[in-house]
DNA sequence: TAGTATTGTACAACACGTTGTTGGATTAGT
DNA sequence: ACTAATCCAACAACGTGTTGTACAATACTA
């Protein structure tokens, strides 16, 4: 890795340390380069301004395709039932899932949820779309709904400290999307009459 | 209204529009007081900063109990089927949809869409408490999971410039709420062969 | 290989704009 | 005319982004 390449990853990485603490709005160039080890100045000559900064790492979040496995292709094989997406994003967000949180969270950046979001659907889209699907609209608003749940649900796990082992996280994920929320909380309340 | 009241409105509503525009960083109290009519200072005299007067707009627009009406006191008519929050949070967001949807927006403020959502499951939940469900985590994380697919829903319906008429959004958010995405999607595709 | 030119990296210093505050002048409400 | 609200001018403190410079690394030439 060249000098280059070290500096800009140490300021990166100074900056998401900061980042990880409070809002964009104060932190400052220079504690971003004292932090890393720098004067002020070498901040512009890697980044036109702070907001660069957090544009380049969450560039570096956002999934590929390929990285996003395909939830049609077992179609077939699978008795006409797709198979989760949470497995297919469960390798993303293996890696990537304590950064995406801070940026879901709280302090987090909208700007990414929404972008995030987007190329999901439009990944999921792409895949359907050999399949001619007539309601495109209304698919997409279910694939919208979806989306947005499953990664609330993951968030409000990381928040809550997992206090639920990941298996009953899964178990719930799954009888959610299968029969939807308000059926899976109907059943809760039978359940105790 | 008193002229203090008036002054203060003025210049939130000069905030918002401002808001509306671009991001927080780049809004000055200049921009705001000018573009009101009033002095920088008098801003002083009514805000500590500007980011106080993003507080008291995320605070007015935060929904009361009152706001969000029950969705489990029609139990007993309704042959067992809790009726859909979507109809208790419609007067909610019939007033405050359009402002609302500018903090969850892309320049949103990721601090209200979190406060948002947990005040809607603390509602939900008390509203539930006299219920004794026995699954209480898991009950917390189906109503996170559909809070927050509800709340993607009719904040992509807006963006997409209402593509789709209201009723159709609400057969949509129906069949997935009661029957789950991942059914609804499978439905889809079977439908096509 | 030695010596020289070229490039790139980091730095300190600067001018600029915004912030938050103050005290006193001015205007508007009743 | 009295009081409250607003304006205005000036201020220090701070963060920003730009400039010119020094030094190190690399490439070039003989």
């Amino acid at each position: 890795m060249s000098r280059k390449e070290v500096t800009k990853n140490n300021l990166l990485d100074a900056f998401w340390e900061l980042y990880k603490e409070k809002p964009m709005a104060k932190i400052t160039v220079k504690e971003i380069t004292d932090r890393a080890g720098y004067n002020r100045g070498t901040f512009y000559t890697y980044f036109i301004d702070i907001d660069e900064a957090l544009e380049i790492l969450k560039a570096s979040l956002m999934p590929d395709k390929e990285m996003i496995i395909n939830p049609f292709i077992e179609l077939k094989e699978n008795d006409g039932r797709i198979i989760e997406p949470i497995e297919g994003t469960n390798d993303y967000l293996k890696k990537n899932g304590e950064k995406v949180a801070v940026l879901l969270g709280p302090n987090g950046d909208p700007g990414f949820v929404h972008e995030l979001k987007a190329r999901l659907r439009q990944i999921i889209i792409s895949y359907a779309k050999d399949l001619e699907i007539k309601e495109v609209e209304d698919f997409e608003y279910v694939i919208e709904y979806h989306i947005a749940g499953l990664i609330s649900l993951y968030q409000l796990w990381l928040e809550k400290g997992q206090n639920i082992d990941e298996e009953s996280l899964g178990h719930v994920y799954e009888e959610t999307a299968y029969k939807g929320a308000l059926s899976v909380i109907n059943r809760m309340l039978n359940d105790i009459r």
